[in-house]
DNA sequence: ACAGGATGTATCGGTCGCCGATATATATCG
DNA sequence: CGATATATATCGGCGACCGATACATCCTGT
């Protein structure tokens, strides 16, 4: 009915890097570039599109909230802060990749899924 | 010079789930939707749409292939199997994806990346 | 003095991946 | 005989991503 709901938050995995970059301490947008190609090993450098549309998505779903402006050498810095729903998010995100990998190592290990542990094994297969 | 290059292949999340899918063996479209909700827990259930696209880019880069045809039932299915190049894309974005989710739980956990086994220590915080 | 590069912010436009909806066909169940 | 499940495939729109661009300031090299 709604003629367009806002469009749920998606956490690609950009924005992903970016809640991650920002978890230790508040930083500015260009610093935040910095700390994702660290993070990455060098594989992920964010241009400024990029960034700020992360920024701007993260806010807006409240994963990510400003943190107060500085000047120095006379540039502005704005700073984000992750907020505690952002914290949580991360870390929920966090969790998901790591089962993900495990069971993706798994699966090319040729391990079958009949394993014990193995936790939401599903109905037979369906053929 | 060339007008438009053929648009270099990017390993999306969900182009890399029908990889992991496909691995273990050859399997016709529709199971490989059953097959990746079961390897997320029914986290990610891909529409026909998102199927088919993953499947066409992941042949046009040569990470899957055709594997034949059956009838089931006076029903077509159609195969694919995972090239040799498609199992080294696998496991080498698998453990991107371990390296990651490694690197994150430590952030979050608030270590320093001065830790000992950090495998590429960048340049301290360049703050 | 001035050009160029690094820092820092932000926007525009195009490309492309994702996804709901739709279409076609057959077998099965109620 | 319609609904549901299996199985294929395409279309159209939305939105994430990214190169390019713009603007301002400071530092360095010539």
């Amino acid at each position: 009915m709604s003629p367009r709901a806002p469009a749920a938050f998606r956490m690609t995995e950009q924005a992903y890097l970016v809640l991650l970059a920002l978890s230790p301490e508040p930083l500015h947008g260009y610093a935040v570039i910095g700390a994702v190609r660290d993070l990455t090993d060098g594989a992920t450098v964010l241009g400024a599109a990029s960034l700020y549309g992360a920024l701007d998505r993260l806010t807006a779903a409240g994963l990510v909230e400003p943190a107060g402006e500085a000047v120095v050498d006379g540039r502005v810095r704005r700073y984000y802060r992750v907020t505690e729903a952002g914290h949580r998010a991360a870390q929920q995100e966090t969790e998901r990749l790591r089962a993900l990998a495990a069971r993706a190592e798994r699966t090319l290990r040729g391990d079958r899924p009949t394993g014990p542990g193995a936790l939401g094994d599903l109905a037979g297969s369906p053929a």
